[in-house]
DNA sequence: TCTTTGATTGCATAGCTATGCAATTTCTTT
DNA sequence: AAAGAAATTGCATAGCTATGCAATCAAAGA
């Protein structure tokens, strides 16, 4: 048999094995173009006795797109965000758009991703990044291909938001706490540039009315950490709170946590406390902690759907901006007593 | 100045503009090709006026790689393999390599969504999947690409695993407990067909020696809610365990909740536990768990390494087995009093 | 100055598929 | 049965870059 040949299989030979010509073969795998069903039975008999997959390439060349779409993350240590990635990736491929992933820690890696991303022609970005500055959304928006960003102020003739209304969830939870009777709430704020976490701040004071007064801002950084380590700086300076908005709910268990070990101070008995994300370890027994459930699968599913819009306009800019409503998900953080 | 034109910028407009022929933009964007640094710099600048980014797609055509690597994932809600995830992607972009990322749910979409990538002519696939059976092993295999798996039993001439000591790390877990005066152990198995909780479990129990007559076992499907209840049904059936080792921390975690709620039992001073894997929330001062690092840094540092090997292979299989030693990480879990 | 060497550049091509168009075949209709 | 309509098929080509090869140019040595 003499040496194994290990050229990959072209449609050209499929077609040779089939006895027809390869425009045969490519309108075989084609779902909309015209062949007769026992000649693509035949081909696709050839095809796997070869093994032959189309490939994808040349099609990208002549059409100039790749059906991959850049998503670009950060953090994927927060759940939330974990979680959102994957409904994401199960929805894109849905739409048949493969994802090519990125992390990023800072801007400066974002430049370099990016310019590496648009050489695999990329149709479009989608973002999960807690922080944006004006920096990332010029050169966002210098990409000329249709970006969708979750929970961001980001602007641009391309780019476009899904967010959830986090000024109303602000609202809401200062209304919870209100008409539990707490007295001195306190809002735990994410990290400084999170647009959602400055919306939820600006909702939580508004929401508090003549109460905003009192009210006590620690600032933390999103994670579980600086929710503890903020808090617990609190409780030194002898804040004694009985109500607690937190940005996310990662922070928020660490808010938890320094509540008890540091002042032995229980979560709902003696604190009321909300979260945002709805996070699984939110749920966790030993938390069990009211949050805002913004809807990932909603989230996701519109962000598919404007991404679908924008990859139609047909090289026109589309920006749209659609805000989602979060939904309140009592458990026993705020059940008192 | 007309209609605007929206076709891409190609090598051949930033040529004409910079006075060259074609070859010579492609010589200015590789690193090794022989080019005047003059010529160069000329080419760039134009370039850059133009917003000309090198095309890869033409390369993989010609090359036949297109420096992507397939990502398989499946659970991301376990923190592990988010984290584990986000520095994969790291370490291959280091490599210049991209991440094609895809989620699997069953077997039935791994061969979909293997089908796809294999469109895109993918170099490699890497897969964290927990779960994996022979069927997947042969589909694997079949791809004739490099397979790199994490914590995995799957075998081919293509396929090389990186995985953690865990029969080790389970010794370990039983001498850890004996040595406390531990005398009703309790394992909580991981799902049935994760490869990896069966090796802990063997270990554990090989560790416990003479007491291994005393062993209570329970099956978990790896979530917190599959350790929480599982838990909670031992406690029905009035067993009471002063030690446990969990095939995970998120199992951990749940134990923990549910030996506590539903039994007044306190980890630690009550029932000594360890779990495996390390995540954030096994640090959360409510659980302070005692458990197992694998060293994700070097467990994806060694997979990227194995993948270079075998990249530069030639084509040629290649398959290597490599483990990596477990770090027992003692927190308060284990403390006692 | 002439030859030799090395560096730089341009030409031409390969890589594989999808698709417009024309040619051919099959089916319908009268 | 003939003509027209519809379906099917093949031909030829575009899409963009990297690279082998040959040609050109500059520099160095004789």
């Amino acid at each position: 048999m003499g040496v194994r040949e290990r050229r990959p299989v072209t449609s050209v030979d499929v077609a040779k094995r089939a006895g027809v010509s390869q425009s045969a073969v490519s309108r075989a795998f084609s779902r909309t173009a015209s062949i007769a069903p026992g000649t693509r039975e035949k081909i696709l008999k050839a095809a796997a006795e070869l093994d032959y997959r189309p490939n994808r390439i040349p099609a990208i060349m002549l059409s100039g797109r790749s059906g991959m779409v850049g998503v670009v993350v950060g953090g994927l240590s927060n759940p939330f965000y974990a979680g959102a990635l994957e409904h994401l990736v199960c929805s894109l491929r849905e739409r048949g758009l493969q994802v090519l992933l990125v992390h990023v820690d800072d801007a400066l890696t974002l430049d370099d991703a990016l310019e590496q991303l648009l050489g695999y022609r990329i149709d479009a970005v989608v973002t999960a990044l807690a922080i944006g500055s004006k920096a990332v959304a010029k050169a966002l928006d210098a990409l000329r291909i249709p970006v969708i960003c979750f929970n961001s102020r980001l602007t641009g003739q391309w780019i476009s938001t899904v967010s959830s209304n986090n000024r109303a969830a602000g609202v809401v939870a200062a209304r919870v706490l209100r008409e539990r009777g707490v007295m001195q709430p306190v809002w735990l704020a994410g990290a400084l540039r999170n647009a959602a976490s400055v919306a939820r701040g600006e909702g939580f004071r508004r929401g508090l009315g003549a109460m905003a007064g009192e009210l006590v801002s620690l600032q933390g950084a999103d994670t579980y950490e600086s929710g503890y380590d903020a808090v617990s700086a609190m409780l030194l300076r002898g804040v004694r709170p009985d109500g607690m908005f937190c940005s996310n709910d990662m922070m928020a268990c660490g808010a938890i946590d320094a509540l008890c070990e540091r002042a032995g101070l229980s979560c709902s008995r003696d604190v009321m406390l909300l979260g945002y994300d709805n996070i699984p370890q939110g749920a966790w027994r030993a938390y069990d902690l009211t949050t805002f459930d913004q809807g990932v699968g909603q989230l996701v599913k519109t962000a598919c759907e404007v991404l679908a819009n924008a990859l139609e306009a047909g090289g026109e800019p589309v920006s749209q901006n659609i805000v989602i409503e979060a939904r309140l998900v009592e458990r026993g953080s705020t059940a008192g007593g």
